[in-house]
DNA sequence: TGCCTGACCTAACATGGATCAGTTCAGGAC
DNA sequence: GTCCTGAACTGATCCATGTTAGGTCAGGCA
């Protein structure tokens, strides 16, 4: 639960706030890799995050193919207000073993209607994700397979790197290319030919689950990579108010 | 305005929460086709919504080309809630001639301090938009070019149902084949020879602007449609409190 | 020791969709 | 009427990626 404390800090939360939320937390479960976390169709009373370890947002088509619409990282919310509103429509799955927190739904929403700080932050954990969507809609729509994988590694690279679980230019990277090739609509074949072809450009450098970003700016120019999408929109004082529309 | 206020009904609002919502709509404006209605890094106090008129979220590449990751429709939000966090990330283009309608964000965020139910409804805005935004991911991601764009024309003719804006199995498509370029990432040209088939394969009739979808049982089989997706999250009663995660 | 499994890796071949280079047609401006 | 433009449409060619069918290697286990 500590990158969670973090993550809700680094919102724009004074220190009381991020307290009154933490007081909601109840103790973490943990999920072996591989295990459901948020089952499509399902409902919970609970608001959960990631604690520690990967998950991922699992789309099922036919023939047992998936999609993984996002990936989850210690710190990130699985189902913010989901279950407010209806039951989840995805399946949250483990990627590597994982420990799950979670906090009461309704006490969170009553949380947001005392503190309207709280609320902003909750809508910037949402809108930083909704962001990071359209981003992958990109990625899936306009790059090709090579720069699609470094746009990827770039990313998760920047996520990490905010909760301090990144370090000079590596981080340990758990996710099979059976993993990637479920994200990045590439085939696994494929992945592992572009990966290849990464480490030949001298781009990167992946072994033993560490990756290792050998040239950051070789690889985001590859892939055409901007992070301001994924400035989190902490809580700023409300912009002046203008006259016209 | 009309679509809009219908919409606010259809989240499981009272009469008098949406009247107040109504209250602090802003006159409306006229955009052109092709005209922006938010630029990227641009702020603002409003929060905006299409009144008439289709429009796109675009994320503009090097060279020209564009990638729009999601289409908007009357009653849609543009910005809900983007402004109170930081400049909007990305640019709202009018694909024609469009009405805008606005209102005072930081008065919105008040009167959802203040009723529970309105801050519920705007929840299932976002959460609903999200569903949509991961949909599009799978689609880019796992489908062929026809079953694509079948997809694609499923999920307009149900948002556009919701909205009253489609008639029998018909609507008005005013989106042209580079426009599906754009949101399908897929050559127009290419396109073009996939509307040929699904057309042979008298699943649609696309002709002056109006779509009729021939065989909607058909076309939602190649297109591995499930609606389920699109269902308005209306605010449901808080769901029974469990005790444990 | 041998067997099994999951992840990574590779080669040969097939193909969906991109690219390039056009044509046709309707509507609007003049 | 002619010109111009945007959109729809088409055919030929090419290549990025999928498909199929393997191989290698390390770890766990009997």
């Amino acid at each position: 639960m500590k990158f969670f404390a973090q993550r809700m800090g680094s919102s724009g939360l004074s220190n009381s706030e991020v307290s009154a939320l933490m007081d909601l937390v109840q103790p973490s479960r943990m999920v072996r890799a591989g295990g459901l976390i948020r089952r499509r169709n399902s409902h919970s009373p609970f608001t959960h995050f990631i604690s520690s370890g990967w998950a991922g947002r699992c789309d099922d088509l036919e023939l047992g193919s998936r999609q993984i619409t996002n990936f989850l990282v210690p710190g990130d919310f699985c189902d913010l207000h989901e279950d407010a509103l209806g039951p989840i429509d995805h399946d949250i799955v483990a990627l590597t073993s994982a420990s799950v927190g979670s906090l009461p739904a309704e006490a969170l929403l009553g949380l947001e209607a005392a503190h309207p700080a709280i609320a902003r932050a909750m809508w910037g954990f949402s809108l930083n994700e909704s962001a990071i969507l359209r981003a992958w809609i990109t990625n899936l729509g306009r790059r090709e397979s090579d720069a699609r994988i470094a746009h990827l590694l770039c990313e998760l690279f920047e996520r990490l790197s905010r909760s301090g679980l990144a370090g000079d230019h590596s981080f340990q990277m758990p996710l099979t290319q059976q993993d990637l090739s479920d994200a990045l609509g590439i085939t696994a074949v494929h992945i592992n030919r572009m990966l290849q072809r990464l480490r030949a450009m001298k781009l990167i450098h992946l072994e033993n689950r560490v990756l290792t970003l050998l040239d950051v700016e070789g690889l985001r120019s590859l892939a055409g990579f901007e992070p301001a999408y994924l400035k989190m929109r902490a809580g700023c004082p409300a912009p002046p108010l203008r006259t016209s529309a």
